[in-house]
RNA sequence: GCCCAUAUAGCUCAGUCGGUAGAGCACUCCCUUGGUAAGGGAGAGGCCACCGGUUCAAGUCCGGUUAUGGGCUCCA
């Protein structure tokens, strides 16, 4: 005897084992026919899996979010077999749902081409045509690995010996007689219920296991959604998104442009420059407000000083370098370190704290050449970047008023959906862990009492001290990080700082202004709001006739 | 940096089997026209990214370099 639970609290007795298909059968037929998959006691399961004890369901239906990711998951498998039929030899490895789509990363030595593409498609619609039964079955882990194995699935078998607990169930799908996969699941009953609202995008390159020193794989994209029309507003979004984009903007408008000769590294148009020299100059209005100090500091510092500061260890191979008279510089790719030696002329005492300094500084990172793009990550930018110089007491107070300042900065250029992250400790860093107890707390807590939703990132912080990553979406639903406030300990016994025992906080709206102008034209679609705009009205006359009287408008 | 693709007029792009370089938009001049990206005619504009190779002959085939695009990795 066993009873089923159902959201609204009804329950139903079986004598047998029974599956979430018959159970949605057995209250309507349109319930089984919606159901996608079957939640058992907040777990999600296949239709045709037996449920063997007292459990609480919920019938998933195709139109819930859950479902979606059903979908692309099964996608995925239909993509692998599919390939794997028209392209015997190629192995299979992993093949998730992303958050439009999914993709699934093969191992061939051959490239796969666009033209592949739709081959592939077309027969991952015959597979779904085809309709066939998606089954689970549970092996034993030997078998599991001599079956890949035997089959010449080394990335598979390889994933079972080192990535799979020891004790762990191996679940295997199996779509039709004979392909299959290995998969935790759930998937859908069929082939068939797939639909045809996918389509492969794209084919690139990516790393096993997200290594870079592992084998190199072939990704295949696709987006998928569960109605023909989402698919359809998908791909709407995704043109809307490329008429948007700034360095097509950028050309029409004539605000700037890149050029070989300096690649990553912004040439700014007359236009252009005045957008910025617009930002600037509002963002410096706030800062004043606020009781900050505007330095200016050098382009480059000698190497030694970047050794003292420990970016030299992680980032040397990120920073452009020069020499004059047997002495090695560094182009700053960062101002901290000139921003301490302005804080160290002169004795400081306790009641100079906090000191607020701010500087727009241009920064060039050697960016690797195969991350560039546009404005959004360039190799020369200007950051709006301030250091705060203050007691662990203050630290609270000024992240408090920090949070406030950035959220006013995003609302006055008309982003309103702003979401905060914090990051924590990263494995290579330094500082000892009670400093990163003290400093992770200080940002949870002033995050708290903001009343503020955030996200934990564990792991994500940078190498000195956690820090508070802001996110804006922009009016198509892109996310983009931009500020973050950082916390660095690390700094004050590096560079010797003269006044003892006090944290540097660190903040930066903004942060990088050329890829936040890039944000902003794409937010904006390119039509600036009027106190941005750099052409902000033009006067046009009908005919001949007006002409003088539109020269007087001008000149007016 | 890694994988794949791309590089032709100011912009967007064609260019088949290797045989003297093309379109649309923009631009200049002329004509036409009070109507939402107007029409007609004429014209200008190219070291086909760069370097090398194959060939009687290369925009086209092959190799390399650089840059760009889409991903991966990275992002102080």
């Amino acid at each position: 005897m066993l009873t089923i639970t159902l959201p609204d609290g009804a329950k139903k007795n079986y004598d047998a084992p029974v599956t979430g298909l018959q159970i949605a059968k057995s209250i309507s037929p349109g319930l089984a026919k919606k159901a996608a998959v079957v939640k058992v006691n907040g777990e999600l399961w296949d239709l045709t899996r037996p449920i063997e004890c007292d459990s609480i369901i919920e019938i998933v239906t195709r139109d819930k979010s859950e479902a979606l990711e059903v979908f692309r998951h099964d996608a995925a498998h239909v993509l692998a077999q599919a390939v794997q039929e028209l392209f015997p030899g190629t192995q299979i490895t992993f093949g998730p749902a992303t958050e439009t789509g999914f993709y699934y990363d093969f191992a061939r030595e051959q490239p796969f081409t666009e033209a592949d593409l739709e081959k592939i498609e077309q027969r991952m619609r015959e597979i779904v045509k085809q309709d066939l039964a998606i089954k689970r079955e549970i092996w034993p882990r030997d078998e599991a690995i001599a079956f890949f194995e035997k089959n010449g699935e080394k990335f598979k078998a390889e994933w079972i010996r080192e990535g799979i607990a020891p004790d762990a169930e191996i679940s295997i799908y199996r779509q039709g007689d004979t392909w299959l996969d290995m998969c935790t699941g759930p998937h859908l009953v069929s082939t068939g219920k797939l639909g045809t609202a996918f389509k492969l995008t794209k084919v690139s390159g990516a790393y096993w296991r997200g290594d870079a020193r592992n084998a190199q794989l072939q990704r295949i994209y696709g987006t998928a959604f569960v109605s023909d029309q989402d698919l359809k507003d998908y791909l709407h979004q995704l043109e809307e998104a490329e008429k948007r984009d700034h360095r097509k903007l950028g050309r029409k408008l004539d605000l700037f442009h890149f050029q070989p000769e300096a690649p990553g590294m912004v040439f700014w148009h007359e236009k252009g420059w005045q957008l910025f020299l617009i930002i600037e100059q509002y963002i410096r209005d706030v800062l004043k407000a606020h009781d900050y100090r505007e330095v200016g500091t050098p382009q480059m510092l000698d190497r030694s000083l970047w050794e003292k500061s420990g970016h030299w260890d992680k980032f040397s191979e990120l920073m452009f370098t020069t020499s004059s008279e047997n002495r090695d510089y560094a182009v700053k790719p960062m101002n901290c370190p000139a921003h301490v030696q302005i804080f160290n002329q002169g004795l400081k005492s306790y009641r100079d704290l906090p000191l607020r300094m701010a500087e727009f500084g241009v920064v060039h990172r050697n960016e690797v050449s195969g991350t560039l793009h546009g404005l959004m990550r360039a190799r020369r930018f200007t950051q709006d970047d301030a250091h705060i110089f203050c007691t662990e007491d203050q630290l609270q107070d000024e992240v408090k008023t920090l949070i406030d300042l950035t959220f006013k900065v995003y609302r006055d250029f008309g982003f309103n959906d702003v979401a905060i992250a914090i990051s924590t400790r990263p494995e290579q860093r330094v500082g000892t862990d009670q400093q990163w107890d003290k400093a992770e707390r200080s940002l949870k807590i002033a995050a708290d009492s903001k009343g503020l939703d955030w996200k934990l990132q564990p792991g994500e912080g940078a190498f000195y001290g956690p820090k508070i990553d802001f996110v804006l979406k922009d009016s198509i639903g892109r996310a983009w990080q931009c500020g973050t406030i950082q916390v660095d300990f690390s700094m004050p016994g590096r560079l010797d700082y003269s006044y003892i025992a006090e944290d540097g906080g660190k903040r930066v709206p903004v942060n990088s202004m050329e890829r936040f102008i890039g944000i902003l034209i794409e937010h904006h679609a390119g039509s600036m709001p009027a106190w941005l705009a750099p052409v902000q009205a033009v006067v046009i006359s009908l005919t001949e006739k007006q002409v003088d009287a539109a020269v007087k408008v001008v000149e007016t």
